[in-house]
DNA sequence: AGGAATTAATCATTCGATTGAATATATCCC
DNA sequence: GGGATATATTCAATCGAATGATTAATTCCT
């Protein structure tokens, strides 16, 4: 167990076999990732992984820690700030849709945009279709935290209570606008004819996600539990 | 090269290895399956893969195909009946909505019911994420298509030709409120503390899924390239 | 000196693929 | 019809390569 380390390159190798865990896992999955071309990419040894991290599956974990650690601190900021707006009841129809205007924008930037992104994107992917052992960590550290920000908006502007059902799955739903283009990158990229989604395109996804979600919030009314159609929508704000 | 057989069970090993092969590429993506216990789980010979499809390669994109087949056979002719409403110049608006309406439904049907759908939809997003050489078989054989027909009812409900970015964008976006119940099948189910969607689940996120798509067509207005976004707009239907 | 970190070498296991023999069925010739 | 031949399929055994993990020796720094 590596302990405190004094020399100038402290945890150079366990930072390098990291980053490029984020890389390699993302490219191919964890089981068609080999500890060899892990280590030979991060040029490292191949033992190093073993001392570090015990094996192949805890630098794995310590790869979906680092994912969350990251974006956590990309956007948990922002989300706190989504709560914080959600939780005051004297807030104004306007101030929330702008708050989820905020959404969408950080939403397309985080699952599109950046480098970096893409890498984090796919191993969240990946562990979507096929959960690993450390499916929780990504779960309780990150989507449950980004869900709940969007629940809260959506919760207020129309009426339906956080743990209501129609809520929830409508907010996976409206999520799902944004996450397509990182989910179906490969048919999206055909589609468009183009090698990557340029700024342009994700301003492009920006304005009319806006304008979508406006359009859904705006048009909303129960569909769940048939009978009870009526009720609750006078507390829509 | 297997020609006519007259067997009694022509075909069987062939068939069954391909049915396994779907069900364990899905849960395991291509990589991580091995052939030995594909064999094993098909009750055939570890060389019966080489021999019928030349190797694991082989077996997958046989599976791909076997994928495609059924999956068309399923909804090819509803997205042909979507085409031919659209070609249509004098089709009601209400008649497009209508349309609209039942391509949520199919895709709701296609996406999360069924028990061999989760296998299906499981190898198509891995495929998404991690494109292997065969990619080309699904987005022609079956992405591209479900893609257009979605397109050209979007195109004619919005008044945006079809090969225009921003109705592209938009009818991925769209489509991407139901992909996620795939895709974010984990999570969903976590969240609403279940095992599986019930069928009075994959209702209500029909019902609310039609009415989103609706809402987002009537507050239908461009947003790409920003300096045209008055035109165009009056031919709407 | 002494602990932390790295290295090369090696372990047993599993991988995909191939082989040649064995089996089953179909086709042909008389 | 019936034996002989040809073809199609299955099977157990085995190949070399690659896998994840471990070890003991070595290096590095305080």
């Amino acid at each position: 167990m590596p302990s405190k380390n004094t020399h100038a390159n402290e945890g150079a190798t366990r930072r390098k076999l990291i980053e490029t865990g984020v890389r390699l896992f993302g490219l191919h999955g964890f089981e068609a990732t080999s500890t060899r071309a892990l280590a030979t990419a991060a040029d490292a040894n191949l033992g190093s992984i073993s001392y570090h991290f015990g094996g192949k599956e805890g630098l794995y974990r310590a790869v979906l820690e680092h994912i969350v650690e990251i974006k956590m601190a990309e956007i948990g900021p922002g989300l706190d700030r989504v709560l914080t707006v959600c939780a005051d009841a004297s807030a104004s129809r306007e101030k929330l849709l702008e708050t989820l205007r905020v959404l969408v924008r950080t939403m397309v930037g985080v699952m599109i945009g950046g480098e970096q992104s893409q890498a984090f994107s796919q191993i969240m992917m990946q562990e979507q279709i096929a959960p690993t052992a450390s499916f929780d960590l990504l779960y309780s550290g990150f989507f449950e935290k980004v869900q709940a920000a969007w629940a809260a908006v959506l919760g207020r502007l129309t009426g339906l209570p956080t743990d209501n059902r129609e809520l929830r799955l409508r907010t996976l739903s409206i999520m799902g606008q944004f996450v397509i283009f990182r989910v179906g990158m490969a048919a999206t990229l055909r589609r468009l004819d183009c090698e990557k989604l340029s700024d342009e395109i994700m301003e492009c996804i920006v304005r009319f996600g806006i304008q979508q979600v406006e359009a859904i919030v705006d048009g909303f009314t129960p569909v769940d539990q048939p009978g009870c159609a009526c009720g609750r929508q006078e507390d829509r704000i």
